[in-house]
RNA sequence: GGUCUGGUAGUUCAGUUGGUUAGAAUGCCGCCCUGUCACGGCGGAGGUCGCGGGUUCGAGUCCCGUCCAGACCGCCA
């Protein structure tokens, strides 16, 4: 037996036992006449001690010990007579009685701490130390109790888990696919899923009811924080219902997760469309942490001769203010770095008008000259701010303006530490548009996938108004951070193929790519939706991270590799070959 | 495909206008130390300054190219 205990679990209750404990070598503390080693597993730290006293040929022995050598120690579990508070096995230690060297290691490359010296191209690198740290195991311990939890409130929920393929049919809608060569067919290729999306509306129409699966998705994109090029998503389905089935059963979901994982209450949990988001907050996943929402100014403009606004009021564009809380103290400097950030070229505002409350109640602005300081205090009355609040003000067509200023509401508060990673606000988005017009490619494409069932009152609109048809799609969002998104999908094979019609596909080509579904779709397919959690995503908002890296056990770097394997790499020339590359 | 930031000791970083032998901390090695838990003290080893080219009397420092890493934009049905 290499073990009886593990080394998080020993206390005072067990002193005068004797225990065989096994683990690396987390550190080596020599003194003249005593060595003390901490002891590390998965479940914690326990330190060992020799005295040379006691026994100088094993406290030798002990010396020699490097960090992360494997070792398993027999000794007596014994009271300290100096305690350590900070850790839950540190009232207690082992005298050692016999030890055997398991393996030996070379000093690690970076410190196997949470607070590691190590930067992240090492980090992944070596990639087995450092899940070896507190923080790494913590973080996987908790993505497990995530899946455990998800089964659970899903299984009680009547959701079966089925598998299915990942080796599908590329149809190259939407994101790049993965694709693998057939060797059995050579010249033809396989694609690795972006979504299970057509199999679980397949599962419904065959009578499944309710479908779940913690499933790998792939998307040949590139790279953010919060992107991976395969990620893990909780996949579900529904057989009929309706949006409001779907939203009660998925917002009863994320409760029962952030509860049973760790231990938050999500409390209410608003639902608002995607215009009210774009309107009030700027962006279609809003953080709702804190308030600072866009605040309208045209009608205090209107027929205003200040050139920016005269421009916004004729050509039907928004002038936006947002009050910064206490910013009437802000340096020149600030303001003009925030100017700078709507500047860029993602924004592209043309700049900020900004005005001062000050405490001694003057006024100061970048417009004053132009405006009677009456006109500027009822611009503060509109934006809900007062004495000692800064308005930064900006004037464009409407959508630009909006999406700038939803970006510098995120930057104000990034700035105010306003988005507290303790406190989780979460939200649904509903009515999304169903199409948005590429300028690009000059054409019309789906907002969501083309499965997605636009509303009933819009379908006439299909041909006629592509941008006004709303679909009845949703998102969760939790702090900023799109979550779930989902949809209640078409179930008509008729509407399916106006849907196809619409995004410009001809019959023959919705027929090559998705005939299978819209083969389904007669067989009496039952009204049905569903929505896909990102697993990744839940699991680093509930560490606290920004980067899903953190809680996957394998991640791919900036570009896609992985730099413990070293992949993507080179294959063998008989291997291309017999897949008819070579 | 693009923008920005970075690459100097095992590691994390500093390095002034271009100027003598490139520093610190930590880790590592040796010696000392009986209650440490970020132990402490003394000493030591450790560098193709990412790579290639250029400017210069002289380049870690300036210029060009390139590779790698990170953040972002495009992209992400």
């Amino acid at each position: 037996m290499y073990r009886t205990h593990y080394c998080g679990e020993l206390n005072i209750e067990n002193v005068g036992q004797t225990v065989t404990l096994a683990g690396w070598v987390k550190s080596n503390r020599k003194f003249g006449g005593a060595t003390f080693i901490d002891l590390r597993d998965r479940y914690g730290i326990t330190q060992l001690v020799f005295d040379m006293e006691t026994d100088a040929s094993l406290c030798q022995q002990a010396n020699e010990l490097g960090r992360e050598y494997v070792v398993q120690a027999v000794g007596k579990v014994t009271e300290r007579s100096n305690k350590n508070t900070e850790i839950p096995t540190g009232e207690i230690e082992i005298v050692v009685i016999t030890m055997t060297i398991l393996n030996v290691s070379p000093t690690p490359p970076f410190t196997i701490e949470d607070n590691t010296d190590g930067g992240e191209e090492l980090r992944m690198k070596y990639r087995y130390l450092d899940l070896r740290r507190n923080i790494m195991q913590k973080s996987l311990m908790l993505r497990h109790k995530l899946a455990e939890a998800s089964r659970e409130y899903l299984s009680r929920n009547g959701f079966i888990e089925i598998e299915t393929p990942f080796l599908i049919k590329s149809t190259p809608e939407g994101a790049r696919d993965f694709i693998v060569p057939s060797r059995i067919h050579q010249g033809e290729w396989y694609a690795l899923p972006q979504s299970p999306q057509t199999f679980k509306q397949i599962l419904m129409m065959s009578g499944y009811d309710k479908y779940f699966q913690i499933v790998k998705c792939f998307r040949d994109e590139d790279f953010r924080a919060d992107r991976q090029p395969e990620f893990t998503q909780v996949d579900c389905e529904m057989s009929f219902v309706h949006q409001a089935d779907i939203i009660a059963m998925f917002t009863g979901y994320a409760k029962h997760v952030f509860e049973k994982v760790i231990n938050v209450d999500l409390g209410d949990i608003p639902t608002i469309t995607y215009t009210e988001a774009m309107l009030h907050y700027g962006s279609d996943k809003p953080d709702l942490r804190f308030e600072m929402k866009l605040n309208y100014l045209n009608e205090l403009v209107v027929d205003n001769s200040f050139p920016p606004f005269a421009e916004a009021t004729s050509t039907n564009g928004s002038v936006i203010s947002l009050a910064v809380s206490g910013g009437a103290t802000y340096t020149r400097k600030q303001i003009d770095a925030y100017t700078d950030f709507v500047k860029q070229p993602n924004r592209a505002l043309s700049g900020l008008i900004w005005a001062k409350w000050n405490e001694d109640d003057t006024v100061t602005s970048s417009v004053g000259k132009f405006f009677q300081n009456d006109e500027i205090y009822r611009w503060f009355e509109a934006s809900n701010a007062g004495k000692g609040d800064l308005l930064l003000i900006a004037v464009a067509a409407t959508r630009k303006v909006q999406k700038a200023m939803g970006d510098l509401r995120l930057e104000v508060a990034k700035d105010q530490n306003l988005r507290d990673k303790n406190v989780y606000k979460a939200l649904w988005v509903i009515d999304f548009p169903m199409f948005s017009y590429d300028e690009g490619n000059e054409s019309w494409t789906f907002e969501h996938h083309p499965f997605t069932s636009p509303k009933s009152e819009h379908i006439d609109l299909l041909q006629t108004e592509k941008g006004a048809v709303l679909a009845n799609a949703y998102d969760f969002v939790i702090n900023g951070w799109e979550c779930c998104s989902g949809s209640i999908r078409i179930h008509d094979p008729i509407i399916q193929s106006a849907v196809f019609e619409a995004l410009g596909m001809s019959k023959d080509e919705a027929q090559t790519k998705f005939g299978f579904l819209l083969g389904a779709l007669t067989f009496g397919a039952p009204p049905h939706g569903g929505c896909a959690f990102g697993f990744d995503r839940l699991a680093a908002l509930m560490m606290g991270t920004d980067s899903i890296r953190d809680v996957i056990a394998f991640p791919k770097n900036n570009s896609g590799r992985d730099l413990m394997l070293d992949a993507p790499a080179a294959v063998d020339f008989n291997v291309l070959k017999s897949v008819g590359l070579a």
